[in-house]
DNA sequence: AACTAACTCTCAGGATTCTCCCAGCGAACC
DNA sequence: GGTTCGCTGGGAGAATCCTGAGAGTTAGTT
């Protein structure tokens, strides 16, 4: 089992640190570069499974990156990076095939998921699969639908991407900072109080329909997903 | 299951990378060339299944193409590209056979729909089937026809576009502007409200004689369409 | 050539949903 | 019993989506 490689270009160093942690610890192999000029010769050393792009570089742009990179032969597919703002201008025919984007500031889980989407449309690795069966939740991430014992919940944002994350680490106590970290977008500057609220609201929609409470307290901890009993 | 060749001749190094990436996710095999010369070598190697030609290039115009690629035994079909301008007069002639025409700017989608359709009638390398049997909608496409739960609709073109994006994807959320990039010319750059307007129109046509709402809403993230319920 | 119909696209109002914060209450811990 | 920690209802403001109205184009017909 070779890991995926996945090259980062942005050039805001922070961004670039944040992506590569995160997605290093996620088990991937991690190239970087600031600019267009060294995302082009990065690739040319060895081609990536996927390439993360920020849209707005210094010397060049998302399209003439692209253009370049396809030029030289690159057929990995990619993910754009874009700032929220200039999303309707910019980014009109970037998602050909299997490209996608994601807007700043986004979720670090939020970019793993995007990758995985990716990589299981394009299928040029093994990955994981689109459903994640965690005993009594199910989840399908392409219909990005949850399902409890069976039974069809409907989550806002925030709520799907919360149990994600809880159900993809199943048997393991998270603190609410990790939880901040992960499935809140990384400038959010509130407090943990949110957390709270959200696990709130998750339990009022899932344990109506569950046999068993789902999300446990630790006090002083955090909370934890059970997959059994 | 050997892979279908597709030749592509274009000037434009855009539009050859934007065709060339969108038909290999679409599991084309591509070869590129940017001048009626190139296109002729190209074919000597190894004839393609298919060829995209823009009408007019550099050095020559389609004619001349057609005429030497004939003249080298090649009788691949050909899917000419031209300008919605000049179109009626220097088409004409020149689709005999199996062949069509597409005028730029086309939508993705569309390419491959014709690609598709082409090889269905030339018959020289196995194709999907022209009709998409999604559950309750069934889209013919030799007949440009919709039938929900077997009941003939009226749609426009771009209806009938969005939805047969959204019919081949089933059980899948798209997201808008995935949708734009497949479904509009790729050029269109206005924003992604046209396609909240258009799911509108859709469903003003399609929930009246369907049992169940076809085209749903995922908030914040995009639309789907569920093959089953 | 003029008329009509259909179609595409934009825009803005209104409705709904979502996010986030706060404060009061209750439960757990020392 | 007092303190800390977590839960939850309320609510303001924002984000998102839906839809009708209308302008501009194109296509087809008379």
């Amino acid at each position: 089992m070779v890991k995926t490689r996945v090259l980062i270009v942005d050039d805001e160093p922070n961004i670039r640190d944040l992506l590569a942690t995160s997605l290093r610890f996620a088990g991937y192999e991690i190239q970087t570069a600031a600019n267009g000029a060294q995302a082009v010769a990065a690739v040319t050393e060895s081609e990536p499974d996927i390439i993360l792009l920020d849209v707005m570089l210094p010397d060049m742009n998302g399209f003439s990156v692209t253009k370049k990179l396809r030029a030289s032969g690159i057929q990995s597919p990619i993910l754009f990076l874009t700032a929220r703002d200039d999303v309707e201008d910019k980014i009109t025919g970037l998602t050909v095939g299997g490209d996608d984007y994601l807007t700043k500031p986004f979720s670090l889980d939020e970019v793993v998921a995007r990758i995985q989407a990716i990589l299981r449309r394009t299928k040029t690795v093994e990955t994981e699969s689109a459903v994640i069966d965690a005993g009594a939740v199910v989840i399908n991430q392409d219909a990005h639908e949850v399902t409890i014992e069976g039974k069809l919940v409907d989550l806002s944002p925030t709520e799907y991407k919360l149990l994600r994350f809880l159900v993809m680490n199943p048997d393991r106590v998270l603190t609410k900072a990790q939880i901040l970290d992960h499935v809140w977008e990384y400038d959010f500057n509130g407090d943990m109080g949110i957390v709270e609220s959200y696990v709130s609201y998750l339990r009022k929609k899932l344990d109506p329909i569950s046999s068993r409470p789902l999300i446990q307290t630790k006090r002083g901890v955090g909370y934890i997903y059970k997959k059994h009993d």
